[in-house]
RNA sequence: GGCUCCGUAGUACAAUGGAUAGUAUUUCAGAUUCCGAUUCUGAAGAUGCAGGUUCGAUUCCUGCCGGGGCUACCA
């Protein structure tokens, strides 16, 4: 059953028959800890159709609600909050429908689709701690949209082209002797990586040279040889050069390998990759058609404008005087093509750092002024920088924390923890190895999604880890410890059933706490989705692995003597386990059975 | 300078305009005849400042202070 239909329906009833009219939204909200009940009704909206005190309102809809409903059996009135009990046989009625529903938490498809584009990076670099909380987040929105019965497509742009990846090329030319991922056993994309830093580091000595030499800053920066040898690639590249578009295509082969077992132990993964070498010409010709239609104009020089001054931003350039595109030219190509691929799809969601939150709001607003209406629904999912307890990650200074290096590290700290516990004793070693996995990136994506994307954040690897606090760990443990009590129950031969639940008729607190919250939990996968935020259902999660912990401490389960009972609370733990497995499944993390 | 986001216990995070501002950690004091104590209970501790709107403001508005980001014919 729908408790909260239920009673949003019995409340508008009281309304209407009490007062003769109802609110548009009647304003309800979970009950205050240190009052009984579970609903409270928030009656200072309602005095202007009742004409009477909050009291008095919330009196009269209490009174009412106990004698019509047949769902509250008791309230209480504070102030203008009306407090409302809801009958214990209600609940384990909310509670048999939860049991009997093997799909709870899983809508079914309804038809519409989302494209959730996220990671991105450019293919000069490894990956690092700011592409981690990037990667969690848009593969747990587009899960999360899932879960709510969306279809959704995972992609991503793959800046693969430009003078960043020239650089590499050109340090590799000048200095690799014929290095590969396997002749020199570095992952690829940390070998590419390896040639960019190499550039930067000759860049910056002969520039210094030649200033030496007395030529000025500004000249330096631009004759260094080993930048003009850059720039040359990527002149030849765009010539279509065969050399240099064969070393392109190794290099970043090289770092496309590197990604993907990146990836895979971070566990995402994309329906389709668009590559900035294939789309970066893209969008001019939309341009050129908004130059017609007067939505942009052209300046004496022969660049292209969009003017945003009448939104209150600035005058945006789309097009050089030399007729060339620059990134938004080709950002707006881009969207046009993802809706060509993807004609379904009713919106986009970027998962993009804030700092280039200005950039995707003169995105959209092209969108819109070239008159597509789907511009209203695209959404930059905007998050912020993540610190370390050392201080801000910079590149300059070398304190850029690895994603491959940091996912070791998490990995490695959860075996030792675990092999120190020695709780899994049976365990073989490659259990052990991947319970390791499980526990380790188990910490590291709780951690980095427990916090509003919006929000700049610190990352402490040591919290996170840890198996008591606000942690995933501390999930993890949780629902290990339920699959203990359940596998428990089975040797003993204890198999609830549905019929047989509804032979309790009362509920402990912690019980019915619990409950609450289960069936709460379609309403938070809706306000996850709608403030594109895992942090709420990561919230949740910790939330519900707390409420059940306080039931585990204070109700004996194989103590109770009630047979009935008995069944009743392993129903109820295997349905807490559920929903742990499921609500952690759409932040991306697994929970082990054993740990 | 302009635009924008953020300022909540020592620390890290919560709070669709609603009640005495929650949680974790830290510190202190307790709890387990039973299921995995990596647990649970209790105590201490906070809304940057000044106004305004409202029955009611951490939330909305204005100003100030402090911090981040953006402000390229870069990506």
């Amino acid at each position: 059953m729908d408790l909260e239909f239920e009673l949003r329906k019995s409340i508008r009833n009281a309304m209407t028959d009490l007062f003769g009219q109802v609110t548009a939204t009647e304003q309800l909200q979970p009950t205050n800890q240190e009052f009984e009940g579970s609903h409270t009704l928030v009656c200072f909206p309602l005095t202007k159709i009742s004409k009477k005190s909050p009291e008095q309102t919330a009196t009269a809809i209490g009174e009412y609600l106990v004698s019509n409903s047949g769902i509250v059996t008791r309230f209480n009135v504070v102030k203008g909050f009306l407090n409302l009990v809801i009958a214990d046989q209600v609940w384990v009625e909310v509670f048999k429908s939860i049991y009997a529903d093997k799909n709870f938490g899983l809508l079914p498809s309804n038809g519409r689709e989302l494209m959730v584009e996220y990671s991105s990076p450019n293919t000069n670099k490894p990956l690092h701690l700011g592409h981690l909380r990037n990667n969690f987040l848009g593969y747990s929105v587009a899960e999360i949209y899932q879960a709510l019965g969306y279809t959704v497509h995972k992609v991503q742009i793959i800046n693969d082209r430009g003078i960043h990846i020239c650089k590499s090329m050109a340090a590799w030319t000048l200095f690799g002797n014929g290095e590969t991922p396997q002749s020199s056993g570095i992952k690829g994309d940390h070998l590419v990586g390896k040639y960019y830093v190499e550039f930067d580091k000759n860049y910056k000595a002969q520039t210094k040279e030649l200033m030496e030499k007395g030529m000025p800053e500004a000249e330096a920066e631009k004759k260094a040889p080993i930048m003009l040898l850059a720039i040359e690639m990527l002149q030849k590249w765009e010539a279509k050069d065969a050399g240099t578009v064969q070393l392109w295509k190794t290099m970043n082969g090289w770092v496309y390998e590197g990604f993907g077992s990146t990836y895979k132990r971070m566990g995402v993964d994309f329906e389709k990759l668009y590559y900035e070498s294939d789309t970066y010409l893209l969008g001019k010709d939309e341009v050129l058609r908004g130059l017609e239609q007067g939505v942009f104009f052209k300046k004496e020089d022969g660049s292209v404008w969009v003017d945003l001054t009448g939104d209150g931003l600035d005058q945006k350039v789309l097009l050089r005087a030399d007729g060339t595109s620059v990134y938004m030219t080709q950002d707006i190509g881009t969207a046009i093509l993802r809706f060509k691929d993807f004609p379904k799809i009713e919106g986009q969601v970027y998962t993009v750092g804030n700092e280039q939150e200005y950039h995707f709001k003169v995105l959209f607003l092209i969108m819109k002024k070239l008159g597509y209406p789907w511009a209203e629904k695209c959404y930059h999912l905007s998050y912020g920088m993540v610190d370390l307890p050392t201080g801000k990650m910079k590149s300059r200074e070398g304190t850029v924390v690895d994603a491959d290096d940091l996912m070791q590290e998490m990995v490695d700290e959860a075996e030792k923890q675990t092999r120190e516990l020695g709780k899994i004793e049976d365990a073989t070693e490659a259990q052990i190895k991947e319970l390791s996995e499980i526990i380790g990136l188990g910490a590291l994506k709780f951690f980095l999604l427990k916090v509003d994307p919006k929000k700049r954040m610190l990352f402490d690897p040591n919290e996170s880890i840890q198996l008591q606090g606000h942690t995933g760990p501390f999930i993890q443990y949780t629902h290990a410890r339920i699959c203990a009590i359940i596998r428990k129950a089975e040797a003993m031969g204890v198999k609830p059933n549905e019929g047989e639940l509804m032979q309790v008729t009362a509920l402990e607190p912690a019980e019915l706490e619990v409950i609450f919250m289960i069936n709460n939990y379609i309403n938070k996968l809706n306000e996850a989705a709608r403030d594109y935020s895992p942090a709420v259902i990561a919230n949740f999660a910790f939330d519900l692995a707390k409420g059940y912990n306080q039931f585990y401490q204070t109700i004996p389960i194989f103590n109770e003597s009630d047979a009935a009972k008995l069944k009743f609370r392993i129903a109820f733990s295997q349905v807490v386990a559920d929903v742990l497995k499921k609500s952690m499944r759409v932040l991306g993390i697994n929970v082990p059975e054993k740990m």
